[in-house]
RNA sequence: GCCCGGGUGGUGGAAUUGGUAGACACGCAGGACUUAAAAUCCUGUGGAUAGUAAUAUCUGUACGGGUUCAACUCCCGUCCCGGGUACCA
């Protein structure tokens, strides 16, 4: 007798688990002529508090998509595996004294056993373990790939080490700038680089690969005794645990993404993720789009003091003019001597026209008010050459020179004979100089003041400059009479802790430097601030100040009273900035009448024409640090030979992470590996790294191993990874929005540089399922006694709110028998209740155990089964929606399959199904389910199929029961039917399956095809609408003229009824829509 | 503050993207079966007014406007909730 109960369910669900596992059904083939597709969850982390009914929401979407598909004809890979190095075990280690090893393989187990319960059909025997040596092996070897790699960015890929290296020998570094601006060495030659001793080599080459070591400014977290990732830290404290994190220097490895950067962004274009997703990439990514510009800075005292004679005259020697009438004649003297160069001159530009030397050259090119001879804007080279030379010409070159100088050029001068007889020797010293660092490149130091800006077209409105404290022009520029203020400010913003800063972040706070930078387009001086609000990591550091336009510099500006210059005439209203681009310009000399918006690429035009500035994208994002103070993760496989890290060998991998029971740091900064000294100096003079990486590491690449999980020769087979290709849907949650999914694009796109697979993008599709949140309940003591009050009378009590476990409630009331004994210090609790209930409060929270309103899925099985639960997770709401836990609406879903099951069943419980063909009205409804339920995986929404099933269970078995006795369903509906179930609720299909006489599994049965005639309509009843309203309904045929419905409509009683008589207005037929008409 | 989502009965949520708002389910109410309860089945169920009733009319998708024959859906403004981000120049 086999109703549809709790104990058949059992039965049916464990027999079941048992015969798939023995029969290996979910054993998934790399070898298939069928197409792949490749469905995966995010593998969990697992925790000792093993999976809660929020945790399967995802896996359940997941495992209906993979079954499906494997319904449809593909060869469906959908793996799980653990990420099972990181924080939470070591924590657990040293709080309770288990290895990490230990629980995190008796966590793993458990959830295993968990998650068998579901009916998932993973492949266990692809299984990956990001702990494993086997993994990890791999881990390792790709880490090593990357640091053997570096970003060549005129072919915008990653490419070998080597490959740099032959670059140097050849031509140096001139076509492939260091990217870091500090560094000490920036440019040099083939021969330089030839000199270099293996050291210095080793070092340059750390300055390009992609995964580097330097000393950083590290978010250090005292407490965790760990450095923490950008994104493990919020709001200055750290992600686990809430503990204050430092800025700190730390020699530690990262990973350059921001090399990356503008593909990572593209990239997005090419993924299905969802809007808010790529939304938090591209914020995270931060790119900006702007320019530099250079100030030149008035060295000594302020223009008042100097007087203001001298300041004019200043003006004008140094600063380029943009006065339009002097660049005019300027400009047509210059055309004039092109065309009478001397032999000499004309000898020379031959050689250095058209960028013959790698950098564009001008010739007779105006400079302030002189013209020289040659000049390239971009290194600030000018060459000049000179006729015969007499003494009082001479010493007018001098004076020339200098004030060219000043103006941030290099002068070089040879003789019309050099030229003609020597030209080699020319070129030669002028390559020399070209080779050398610009001032552009050199950054903020010197004479110029670089700042970023996204408006360059308000250069007009600049009243001020600010410096980031740290800036390292601060020490250079003060002024003696300023000195104790700029220290004193330091020492305050020293003393701020990133905490105190994060709480104050409006808070102004500045200092004056006491000295002055020049607008290159007006001469005007103004005063160089620093301030905490401008920050040194971003953009050069330094910012132009414009309050008219900006927030941030108008509070600074009406702060410490500075002046402030209106450009934008009304749109500015003295009280607060306006950001506008779309003012016109005014008190803007050239710009005057400019749209700003129209203006940003003139001034960009201009920068770049005199050569103080160019066009220049900046992104927020940071590279990523990549070392951890840890135990429980990957060690670094590189060995340091005095202080220089080398790869080791692909056949000395893995490096195993070495048995250790104590998980203390080591202190100063190192982690616990570095107590085991034997291993850290494992040979004379050569040293390990004392770090392992971060948990990204292992989840970077992890989806790549499940292709070919025991390739021991390779991270996977190329044949299999060719083969499965990229993640078709990926599902999880999106707190992984920024972290694992930057990270492991990243590691794809250097792979696929690297020439190991195909595609440059790991994630062809993500959905994000909502987070379940927790229904907490509460009770209330009255403060200081051992009595409750029940929510509705708490408020004549001083009460206190205490979580009450959500099982020993049923609904909002609690069991207080339960509750006695839920604790001890309850057992003998009084209860004040109402109406001889007692009502507890609620509130919608994160579930976790310390809010007691966690629910454990097995329970839910234990009580309706796995596929009850399955469904009734689907069944609450889109997938993608956050939705607190409830059981209420379970039953309906429990009811629905103990109808369906009931389809192939008599009253007294036996199966039985007839042969007899199925009506019109059944085959109508069975392809209107199929039709619904593909279209309806297809887009992710399952809630909606849910109710589709139970529509069409509600419709046959009422259409059964309106049978005469004992007739049964009908199998050729039913079958097929199940197979449309079977990715839902796989138990019960199984079982119905079997008996309906199949040997082989229903996972290898094929979905069923819909017919569309089954479904077309030869009639539809139109909805009669008069004014919009609906008022009525007419039953006509489809292919019924609009004229003929209209007449018919028209003569109807209700339409007479409303119109009165007379002609409407208009009357709209749409067809198989509706019908409307107009009075 | 800025940037994304979202706001529909007592509840979870449907609505083929401009064409009958509230599918499906929970809950509730009434009924059948039962000594009784549970379970099961049937009926009703957005709100208001009128009617014994079938029914009719009005109203209704956060709020205020607009476009359209027709708006939950499109446009403008306001309020509220959720998420991201925060001196990023």
């Amino acid at each position: 007798m086999a109703e549809y109960s709790k104990e058949e369910i059992k039965r049916i669900e464990e027999k079941w688990r048992i015969e798939w596992k023995n029969r290996e059904v979910y054993k998934v083939s790399n070898d298939s002529k069928k197409p792949k597709f490749y469905v995966l969850d995010m593998f969990p982390y697992p925790s000792g508090a093993g999976l809660h009914v929020g945790h399967p929401l995802g896996y359940i979407a997941s495992d209906i998509v993979a079954r499906y598909k494997r319904l449809k004809g593909f060869n469906v890979l959908h793996p799980m595996g653990f990420d099972a190095f990181g924080l939470p075990a070591e924590q657990y280690a040293i709080e309770h004294g288990i290895h990490p090893a230990t629980s995190t393989s008796q966590n793993i187990e458990n959830f295993k056993k968990q998650l068998a319960n579901i009916g998932f059909c993973y492949d266990w025997s692809r299984k990956v373990q990001t702990c494993d040596p086997k993994y990890y092996k791999w881990t390792q070897w790709i880490f090593l790939q990357i640091f053997d790699s570096w970003y060549n960015r005129k072919k915008e890929k990653a490419e070998r080490v080597a490959e740099l290296v032959s670059i140097f020998e050849k031509e140096g570094n001139a076509n492939h700038p260091v990217p870091n601006s500090k560094f000490e060495i920036q440019n040099f030659k083939a021969v330089e680089w030839k000199s270099f001793d293996d050291k210095n080599k080793q070092e340059i080459l750390m300055q390009y690969r992609l995964a580097y070591l330097a000393h950083t400014d590290v978010n250090w977290c005292e407490a965790l005794g760990t450095v923490l990732a950008n994104d493990e830290v919020i709001n200055g404290v750290s992600y686990r645990g809430g503990f204050p994190v430092v800025k700190k220097q730390m020699r530690q490895w990262s990973l350059r993404i921001t090399e990356y950067a503008e593909r990572l962004l593209q990239g997005l274009d090419k993924i299905d993720f969802s809007d808010s997703m790529k939304e938090i990439q591209r914020n995270w990514i931060g790119k900006s789009v702007g320019a530099r510009i250079d100030f030149d800075l008035t060295p000594g005292p302020s223009p008042e003091e100097r007087g203001s004679a001298s300041g004019e005259i200043y003006a004008q020697d140094f600063i380029f003019t943009t006065d339009e009438r002097t660049w005019k004649s300027q400009k047509e003297n210059a055309r004039d001597n092109r065309k009478s160069p001397t032999e000499a001159e004309e000898k020379f530009w031959q050689s250095v026209r058209n960028s013959n030397l790698g950098f564009k050259f001008r010739r007779q090119h105006a400079i302030g008010r002189f013209i020289v001879d040659f000049v390239c804007i971009e290194k600030k080279l000018v060459v000049e050459i000179d006729g015969a030379i007499h003494d009082s010409q001479k010493k007018e070159d001098e004076e020339r020179t200098l004030i060219i100088q000043d103006a941030g050029f290099k002068v070089i001068r040879f003789s019309n004979e050099e030229v003609l007889k020597n030209l080699e020797v020319v070129l030669q010293e002028i390559r020399m100089e070209l080779s050398s660092p610009s001032p552009l490149e050199r950054g903020p130091e010197g004479e110029v003041l670089t700042v970023f800006t996204t408006r360059p077209d308000t250069i007009f409105g600049v009243d001020f400059m600010v410096l980031a404290p740290e800036h390292d022009l601060v020490k250079k520029i003060t002024s003696a009479s300023q000195q104790t203020e700029i220290d004193k400010y330091l020492k305050y913003v020293e003393s701020r802790s990133e905490v105190d800063r994060m709480a104050e972040v409006k808070k102004i706070t500045g200092a004056f430097t006491g000295a002055f930078a020049v607008n290159p387009f007006n001469g005007r001086e103004v005063p160089i601030w620093i301030s905490e609000y401008v920050l040194v990591g971003y953009g050069t550091g330094a910012i132009m100040g414009v309050p008219s336009g900006d927030e941030r510099d108008h509070k600074f500006a009406k702060h410490f009273k500075l002046p402030i210059t209106n450009i934008i005439g009304s749109h500015y209203n003295g009280e607060e900035a306006n950001p506008t681009k779309d003012a016109i310009l005014e008190n803007s000399d050239f710009l005057n009448g400019m749209v700003m918006h129209k203006a940003i690429d003139v001034v960009i035009q201009k920068l770049e024409e005199k050569g103080i500035g160019k066009r220049q994208v900046n992104y927020k994002m940071r590279d990523a640090g990549w070392s951890r103070q840890r135990y429980w993760g990957e060690p670094f496989p590189v060995t340091y030979r005095e202080d220089v890290p080398y790869a080791m060998k692909d056949e000395e991998l893995p490096l195993e992470l070495p048995p250790s029971d104590n998980f203390k740091s080591a202190g100063n900064g190192e982690g616990p590996l570095a107590n085991l000294t034997d291993w850290i100096n494992f040979a004379p003079n050569q040293k390990r790294d004392s770090n392992t990486m971060p948990t990204h590491a292992g989840a970077a690449w992890y989806f790549l191993r499940y292709m070919d999980p025991h390739n021991d020769t390779a991270f996977a087979d190329k044949k299999a990874l060719d083969y499965w290709q990229q993640v078709d849907v990926y599902i999880g949650g999106s707190e992984h929005a920024v972290a694992h999914l930057l990270y492991s694009r990243l590691w794809i796109k250097i792979l696929h540089d690297l020439g190991y697979i195909k595609f440059d993008e790991p994630f062809k599709k993500l959905i994000n399922q909502g987070k379940i949140t927790g229904d907490s309940r509460f009770v209330y003591r009255v403060r200081g006694t051992n009595r409750f009050v029940s929510a509705g009378l708490k408020g004549n009590h001083q009460t206190d709110e205490l979580h009450v476990d959500v099982n020993i409630v049923n609904g909002l009331e609690l069991d207080t028998e339960a509750f006695k004994k839920w604790k001890p210090d309850f057992a003998n609790a009084e209860f004040i209740l109402e109406d001889g209930k007692y009502i507890c409060g609620s509130a919608i929270e994160k579930m976790s155990k310390s809010y007691f309103n966690v629910v454990n899925p097995d329970e839910i099985i234990n009580n309706y089964g796995a596929d009850t639960l399955r469904m009734y997770e689907m069944f609450l709401g889109p997938l993608e929606q956050s939705k607190p836990w409830n059981t209420n609406g379970i039953d309906g879903v429990f009811k629905f399959l103990r109808r369906f099951w009931n389809l192939f069943h008599d009253s007294t419980g036996n199966f039985t199904v007839s042969d007899v063909e199925p009506s019109r009205d059944e085959l109508k409804v069975f392809h209107k389910t199929i039709k619904k339920i593909e279209h309806d995986i297809d887009n992710y929404s399952f809630n909606t199929s849910v109710s589709e099933f139970m529509i069409c269970a509600n419709e046959l078995s009422s259409m059964k029961s309106n049978l005469p006795t004992g007739q049964a369903g009908k199998r050729s509906i039913l079958e097929p039917l199940v197979i449309v179930l079977a990715p839902f609720a796989p138990h019960i299909a199984e079982e119905l399956w079997e008996k309906l006489g199949h040997q082989d599994t229903i996972l290898n049965a094929s979905f069923p095809q819909y017919d569309e005639q089954y479904l077309t309509e030869s009639s539809f009843n139109y909805p009669i609408s008069i004014n919009g309203k609906v008022r009525a309904q007419m039953n006509f045929a489809l292919d019924m003229p609009k004229e003929d419905i209209e007449k018919v409509v028209l003569a109807s009683d209700i339409v007479l009824k409303w119109t009165e008589g007379k002609p409407p207005k208009k009357v709209i037929v749409v067809q198989g829509k509706i019908v409307n008409v107009v009075l």
